[in-house]
Formats: structure tokens, C-alpha cells, sequence
DNA sequence: TTTTTCCTTACGGCAAGCCGTAAGGTATTT
DNA sequence: AAATACCTTACGGCTTGCCGTAAGGAAAAA
């Protein structure tokens, strides 16, 4: 059982909803932090006083405002914390639904819950709880078709950089001596060329301005 | 005074929170939508029963679900309301941040007030509805700087459309095609090759790629 | 009305991107 | 070990985009 959890969201009403609901389902001690800096701060605090949170539930994306946070998104907020504290549970609770973030969220960082923002999302956020609470995990219902759905997933580390270089400004000879800096491969002219038509066959892109505007609508920039 | 408000949001854990700081500081009715569609029905209904809502806030973003709503965004619902209560005061409550759209918002909308979802939007929330009761208007203090800024407010109707051509993978010549049948002026396949270029001075783009990108990360896509 | 300025259009040379073909290399199959 | 398939690279011709110059036309200033 959870003794004590920390929620990191910068929107107050949101923070009022959940602890709400929350306070009403379970009996852990509830935290809360408006930003990364301020939750990292905590949870170390807890570490030190010997009553370290079990469970840590955190947006991904923040509004810069006036107070400037070093930690600027969840992700890299559930990377320094899990440094420091690895055995806590992590959940994201956020109105990310691109399949391609989700993906990394929960390949790459390893989170045991992911719950969408939605209109069901507080009563969701309870079931996460107690699955977590059981060692399981919990994604959002809404979520688990477009997860399973591959489209995504074929575009590999190399496309993304591509496609990243082409989004910056590169003209196709650049990003080949780029490539061949980094040792990445391939990095020919000619090779650079026809990944780019690759992509925008899968696309359906007519030229390259196309493309961007379709990785970006897509989220994979 | 206000009697009667609908709140339209579609994040439950919103809602909780709005309804929960709104009720302790005011005495009106509090009515709330999780989607546009059952905002407007909620809206003609009031107006039927001779109980009109004084007041909307409404987010301007939702997440597509299960259920299909005709009316996709707040800006389409605001529109709608006001053909059939005119006289309605309205409040957009997001986290839209973008000073292009909101300019959109309040200029052409003529919405009564725009707050930013933050760390203290509840509380910014009370301050616009006192004010919207006295006829006045609110603006977050976190946008009037951007407001302000001329920047955005350079790129014209005709930039816009040519960003949107490029972005749906238009090559020059199919541009100057499209804009002599709209009848848009210049139309020429050299006038629109320099358009573009005041459009990669401007936004300090080294091509098109980078251009499209760019227009997008700064919302005019 | 005349002059000036700004905008639109046309053209030509050069660079970048596009596309097909072909050769060499590497990994996989048999 | 040989054969096959796949990937990387190179090259040439063609199209598109890029950039400067210049001429014609419309609106604004004198």
C-alpha cells in the first residue's frame, strides 16, 4: 500500500480535481509540486526524512512562466528522480495522445501508468492507482488501439534525425557531412536522397516542405 | 449579477476544480458540458425554459472521443451561441498560449475574457468573471506582453494562404495556378518566389523545409 | 499632373533537389 | 562456400527552386 504520493501539475484546477478525487478513494498522504524543480526538491526531501514517496504523478508538458525551471518537461523530471530514487512508481497523467510519445514514454522511461486527460480520466486515475498499488500497470483504455496500431513505430531513430535536420534548415549535401561527423550511416549524397523519398512515399508527400508539415501534424517533430 | 453559468470542458479533473473554487466564491448556478455539442443543446434549452445562462467559459480545444460532436472547437461553439443569445458574455478558459490565435480570439470573436490555464488560473478566473459581471473585460496578465508584440500581426491573409499552400506540398508553379484561379493577386510565379523569401527573412529561415517548420512551432499552420 | 515609390511580372544563370541506372559491399540463405 | 538479397554509394540528366536584374504598371506624394 501507498503511504504517500507526490502529483506534479501546473494547472491548479486540475490539482484541485485530482486531489479531490483522490483524497476520497484512498488514504495516503497527498503532495503536490507546480513545477519540475519544486518536485524533484521534494521528493528528495522525502528521501532524507526517511519517508520517501511511493508513487509520483506528473504531467509531461509545462507553460514556461516567470519562475524558470532547469527541468523543463515530465520526462526529464521521471529520469532525474528515477536516478535518485529507483524504485518508485511513476505515472504520467497527461493530454498527450500522439502514439509515438506515448511509445517512448512507456518503452523508453519505463512508467507504470499512463492516463490520458480526458472526461473519464479521474475515476481512470483511481484504477492506475491500485493496479500500480499491485505492482501492475495501467495505460488509458482510449490508448491501448493506436498503440498496438504499427504505423508509427516504422520510423526509426535514422528517419527521425532526418527528418529533424531537414526541419532545422539542411540542405541534403549538409546533412551528409553532418551524418558522417556523427558517424551515422548512411551519409552519401545519394543515400540521404533516398531515405528522404522513402519517407515521403510513407508520408504521402508530394515535396519536402510536405513532409515537415506532415511530421509535425503527426508529432514526430 | 449572474445567475446562471455553463462551464464547457472536457477534463473532468478540470471541471472538479473549476466548479469547487467557482462555488465558494459565487452564488450562481453552475452548469457544465463535456462537449460542444451538449453545450449548445444545454444553451437553447435555458433560453427555452426562460433561464438563460448569463455567462460561458468554455476551453477551445477537446479531444476527439468516442462520441462524435458536430461542433469540433470552443471558437465554432462561441459562434453558434452568440447567433442564437447575442447578448451572452463569454470567457475562453485554455492553455492555448499562441498570441497569433488568441489575438484571433479577442478581436474576432469578441470573446469577454481569455484566461490561461496556470498555477493560479482559478484564482484568475474569479477576477474576469467580477469583472465580466461589471461589463468589463479580462485578459491573463501572463499574455498582455505578448499581446503586444507586433510580431506575429505582420503575416498578412495572403502570407497565410501561401504558408498553407506550401505546407500541402504546392511547388511554385501549382501556387501561381491556384491563386490566378482565387483570383489573389500577385499571382506570378516570380512575385511569389519573392513573397516566400520576405517569408524566410522574416522568420530566418535557409529554405522551405525550415520555413514550414518554423511557421508551425509558431502556430500559423 | 508629374514625380516618386512600391508592387508585379518577366527572364536568365546558377544551385539544389529529383529520379533512374549501375556498381560495389555486406549480411543472410542455402 | 556460393548465391541471393539488401544496402550504400556514385553519376548523369532533368526539373524545381533561388537570386539578381530590369521593365511595366498602379498607387501615393509632390
Amino acid at each position: 500500500m501507498f503511504n504517500k504520493i507526490l502529483i506534479v501539475e501546473d494547472i491548479d484546477s486540475i490539482n484541485i480535481g485530482v486531489r479531490n478525487r483522490l483524497s476520497e478513494k484512498f488514504i495516503f498522504e497527498i503532495r503536490h509540486a507546480t513545477y519540475c524543480d519544486e518536485a524533484l526538491l521534494s521528493i528528495k526531501k522525502a528521501i532524507f526524512d526517511l519517508q520517501p514517496f511511493d508513487l509520483i504523478i506528473t504531467d509531461v508538458t509545462f507553460v514556461q512562466n516567470h519562475r524558470e525551471s532547469r527541468i523543463k518537461t515530465g520526462e526529464a523530471l521521471i529520469n532525474e528522480v528515477k536516478n535518485i530514487q529507483p524504485a518508485i512508481k511513476t505515472l504520467i497523467y497527461s493530454i498527450e495522445d500522439r502514439p509515438f510519445k506515448i511509445r517512448e514514454y512507456i518503452n523508453g522511461l519505463k512508467v507504470d501508468g499512463y492516463v490520458l486527460k480526458g472526461d473519464n480520466s479521474s475515476t481512470e486515475l483511481v484504477e492506475a492507482i491500485n493496479n500500480i498499488q499491485n505492482n501492475g500497470n495501467y495505460v488509458s483504455p482510449a490508448l491501448s488501439y493506436s498503440l498496438n496500431n504499427t504505423r508509427a513505430l516504422e520510423i526509426d531513430d535514422y528517419d527521425a534525425s532526418l527528418l529533424k535536420a531537414l526541419a532545422s534548415g539542411l540542405s541534403q549535401q549538409e546533412i551528409g557531412i553532418l551524418f558522417k561527423k556523427q558517424g551515422k550511416v548512411p551519409s552519401s549524397l545519394s543515400s540521404i536522397e533516398k531515405k528522404i523519398n522513402r519517407l515521403k512515399d510513407y508520408f504521402i508527400a508530394k515535396n519536402t516542405p510536405h513532409l515537415i508539415a506532415k511530421a509535425k501534424d503527426m508529432g514526430l517533430l
